[in-house]
RNA sequence: GCGGGAGUGGCGGAACGGUAGACGCUCCGGACUUAGGAUCCGGUGGGGAUUAUCCCCGUGAGGGUUCAAAUCCCUCCUCCCGCACCA
């Protein structure tokens, strides 16, 4: 007999896959569309078991979409600009480019051996100029409409990327890459006006409540950070200005005693030219900025520099100290707050260091406050004491009269502000998109013209030690002419942050050779995606991106869309034991014995199994695609990845549950191989199937129930481990069945060849070569990729007999096959002459009888 | 500190408020074998007994709602993730 040959199988089909291009897709206005998608990669060099699970996962619902009858669009690319392909020509002498399409060329070998369904013709690169020369256009038209400006600012400085890193790039204090301490360097880059969207993007995320996952949507949120507050002025005398403070709590307005600013503010510098202590400021200033990171984690003390001057009360007139402050930002707000230490704990602790009045203005409903006595500031709402008009009133209801005093007053105003900053999108690196502009002596910053696109990067580079860009480096490219007067002029030699082309890629791959930047009828009938699927890693900046990058195109005319991705799923990490030896650190599970002791140099210590982490190299813990693949073939990896767990949740890699998975394909296979001659000429209709002996008929029941269970699980729920699960539960049944049937018999054929095909179409979405084979096997000669998913016979799935439950005071004392057609009086009656129930209603008084149709019923007795 | 999520056998995980532990793994026993780390069959939450049968206990802890709770409500514990001087 014929064994499992996977490997002979799945090059088969995947070589008469492309051969036959199944999987190329038309826009059919005449069909309904779906668009499945997972984040592209980076092409880092070879695909990793998060990777296979990621496309899994959206493999699995491309295959069932297109079964049930949908144009299903799934394509890929590779997200191919960025720093590990500069690292590597540091350290390997590879040029970016060749470093980056050679490793393109092996992951998409990858790809294709794991048999994804992905439509080919589209791939992209984001490092082809054909792909970046649309995102330089949407740049330039993006500063024509002031969505794109220049400033400088203080930007995190990482010392061994020579890069900017985005806030987000820095974790606690280090760069998200490398590891190193970031510093602060002032430098000039292109912004993007996101704040210009922070309404929108915050309004548009109830839209997408109950599609995306709750989390992602808290997690963005919070990122824009909307708060509600007023704007109030503070008169300083000294330099006959106003400061403007911001607060959330203006119905603490006459509570405050000080007021703070941050180090950086302008009147900050005005006030200590003025009063002849520059150099104070900026030694303080330099402090601050090199304890910013303490600041930010909240370990630094808080500390104040006193102004020698003093900011007047907008509504008392009483005198308030002036301090410029560590614990002030000057990006968030006006730089500026009043400081109410009675209500705010950090204005308590600041006040207390420096020996401030503390001054009660709320106390809560059933008790008073007093400033002498008070630990930690009051910061709940209650009823407004010392605050002149506006005593007694709820703290609540005085936030809004002290700001409508303030705004009549002229004093100050209603204000909105956001936590969100703008997208700072200038980067000092070479492998990256150009920033297509112009810096010319007479006309100043001038974009590109359009038709002069791409600004191509130029390949010639060397990247020498130094790590820099050599594009500043580079005459050629840097010289050229301004667009607009023709006289010499230098090219922006700064790239874009590669979130960039991250934010719409996904619409391109409706149209990904059109000559403009989109086909206005594929992008209408494609978009939005209809599921997404990627790592949770990306919740906040990449999606937010997108979102935001949607909103703009389609205010440029681009797209008609709001948001990009209709359904978000952002799948668990696959994660793997770990081993530690107390000598050797990290091992792989090679250097361990079965007695658990370090074989590592002939070490022979005891060998602490470590939770279960992401897989990584550092930890011996990564598990290689290519190994699994080829000792298992790629139906078993997508069938235990599939089945391992579910997908929004970690998946515990598993040496022997990859090996149970291997186990029911070869199981399968060799059941229906065993039986395919025999089945080959088999047809058969539903009339054939009337009057079935009990056994086969359960068995059918039995397969149609599997089939809508499936069908939903894989389609609705995204639950491939209990779709899974029950396929396996079917194939348990049936070859219990086929023990006690004789094969003799037309009819046995007959259920048999229908359990064996649709057991087969509803497995193909995760195993499709094996399906494929056996599909062959049975008879068929067309792809059972391109099969419709078959239907359920609902007459047939309900059941005629049921299991009661018997219940006596909720506890389960029995259970019988009762006849659907049987009533409830009947079932009482029937249910009290059992001997097991008897004995507990025997000298009882039956209180109530709780009957659940076709499930339970339950004796309330007392 | 704030916000979110999760706690179910030896393990991964199932369970519209209705038989807790589907399915798989592990382990144990058996069959077939020169052999088995292949394959097949059976068993596998804990405890107990009068052991082909039956009983009790069990979903992080404690309370509550309900005829009935892993599931709903309250209090608490543990773990994971995100944010964190945002005025």
């Amino acid at each position: 007999m014929k064994r499992y040959d996977f490997s002979e199988i799945e090059t088969k089909w995947q070589r008469l896959w492309e051969e036959n291009k199944i999987f190329q897709v038309k826009a059919d206005p005449s069909k309904p569309k779906y668009y499945v998608l997972e984040m592209f990669p980076y092409p880092s060099g070879r695909i990793h078991m998060g990777h296979v699970r990621n496309y899994t996962l959206g493999d699995i619902l491309a295959r069932i979409k297109r079964m049930k009858g949908y144009n299903v669009l799934h394509p890929m690319g590779w997200d191919a600009f960025g720093l590990p392909a500069e690292n590597a020509a540091l350290k390997h002498g590879i040029h970016p480019a060749k470093w980056t399409y050679s490793n393109i060329d092996y992951m998409k070998k990858q790809l294709k051996k794991l048999g994804f369904s992905y439509d080919w013709s589209r791939e992209i690169a984001t490092c082809d100029p054909e792909y970046y020369k649309h995102e330089q256009r949407f740049f330039i038209e993006m500063y024509e409409k002031g969505l794109a400006y220049r400033k400088k600012t203080l930007v995190n400085w990482c010392p061994t990327c020579h890069t900017v890193l985005a806030n987000e790039q820095v974790e606690d204090g280090k760069c998200w890459r490398c590891g190193t301490e970031v510093t602060f360097k002032e430098m000039d880059g292109w912004f993007l006006k996101i704040t210009a969207y922070a309404e929108e993007l915050l309004e548009d995320l109830k839209k997408l409540e109950g599609h995306w996952p709750e989390k992602v949507i808290i997690m963005q949120r919070n990122w824009i950070g909307k708060s509600e507050g007023a704007e109030i002025k503070f008169y300083i005398s000294d330099i006959e200005d106003n400061l403007i403070v911001y607060t959330t709590r203006p119905d603490t307005l006459y509570g405050a005693t000080f007021v703070c600013i941050s180090p950086e503010h302008p009147i900050a510098r005005k006030i200590a030219e003025k009063k002849g202590f520059l150099n104070k400021l900026q030694t303080f200033i330099e402090k601050v900025r090199k304890e910013k990171r303490e600041i930010e984690a909240g370990l630094a003390e808080k500390e104040g520099l006193f102004l020698e001057t003093y900011t007047i009360h907008p509504l008392t007139g009483e005198k308030l100290p002036l301090f410029a402050a560590n614990f002030v930002l000057m990006e968030y707000g006006t730089g500026a707050i009043m400081c109410v230490p009675a209500h705010d704990q950090r204005d308590f602790e600041f006040a207390k260091k420096y020996g401030l009045p503390i001054k009660v203005v709320i106390k809560p409903k059933d008790r008073d406050l007093n400033p002498e006595e008070m630990t930690e500031a009051y910061e709940d709402p209650g009823i407004m004491v010392n605050s002149d008009i506006f005593t007694g009133l709820d703290s609540i209801e005085g936030k809004a009269k002290i700001t409508a005093y303030l705004e009549e007053k002229g004093l100050g105003k209603k204000k909105i502000t956001y936590r969100l900053r703008d997208w700072g999108i200038s980067r000092q690196r070479y492998w990256g998109c150009p920033i297509p502009m112009i810096y010319c002596e007479k006309c100043g910053i001038v974009p590109e013209r359009i038709e002069n696109l791409p600004v191509v990067l130029p390949l010639d580079a060397q990247i020498d030690a130094s790590g820099r860009s050599p594009l500043p480096n580079l005459p050629e490219f840097v010289n050229t002419t301004c667009p607009k007067c023709g006289s010499p002029a230098k090219r922006e030699t700064d790239t874009f942050d590669t979130f960039m082309e991250s934010s719409w890629y996904f619409a391109r791959f409706t149209c990904p050779d059109y000559t403009e930047p989109f086909n206005k009828e594929e992008v209408e009938y494609w978009l939005p995606v209809d599921q997404y699927i990627g790592g949770i890693e990306h919740a906040i900046l990449h999606l937010l991106y997108a979102r935001f990058f949607t909103k703009v195109l389609r205010d440029l005319g681009y797209f008609k869309i709001d948001e990009p991705f209709t359904n978000l799923l952002t799948q668990g990490m696959v994660i793997k034991e770990t081993y530690k030896c107390p000598v050797h650190g990290w091992v792989y599970p090679e250097e361990v014995s079965p007695e658990g002791k370090c074989l590592k140099d002939g070490c022979g210590e005891q060998v602490i199994i470590g939770k279960s982490e992401k897989m990584s190299k550092s930890k011996c813990n990564v598990v290689d695609p290519d190994k699994m693949i080829e000792k298992y073939g790629a139906d078993t990896v997508r069938l235990f990845i599939a089945f391992a767990a579910p997908p929004e949740r970690d998946l515990e890699w598993s040496d022997h549950g990859i090996e149970g998975a291997y186990r029911f394909l070869k199981r399968l296979y060799n059941l229906i191989i065993d039986y395919s001659e025999n089945l080959k000429k088999i047809s058969y209709i539903s009339e054939d199937f009337k009057n079935l002996p009990n056994n086969l008929l359960k068995l059918r029941r039995k397969l149609h129930q599997t089939i809508k269970k499936v069908g939903e699980d894989f389609e609705k729920r995204l639950h491939f481990n209990t779709g899974i699960a029950a396929i396996m539960e079917f194939l348990n049944l049936l070859q219990d069945t086929l023990k006690e049937v004789s094969l003799e018999k037309e009819i046995v054929k007959k259920v048999l060849k229908e359990c064996f095909e649709k057991i087969l179409l509803i497995l193909s979405p995760v195993c499709p070569h094996i399906a494929e084979e056996l599909w062959k096997e049975l008879g068929h000669d067309t792809f059972i990729s391109l099969e419709a998913f078959p239907e359920y016979d609902s007459d047939l799935i309900e059941e005629d007999v049921f299991t009661l439950v018997i219940q006596v005071n909720g506890k389960v004392r029995d259970q019988m096959e009762v006849s659907v057609e049987t009533s409830k009086e009947e079932i009482i009656e029937i249910v009290k002459e059992r001997p097991k129930i008897k004995k507990y209603l025997e000298g009882k008084i039956i209180k109530n009888v709780v009957f659940v149709p076709k499930k339970l019923i339950n004796f309330v007795v007392a």
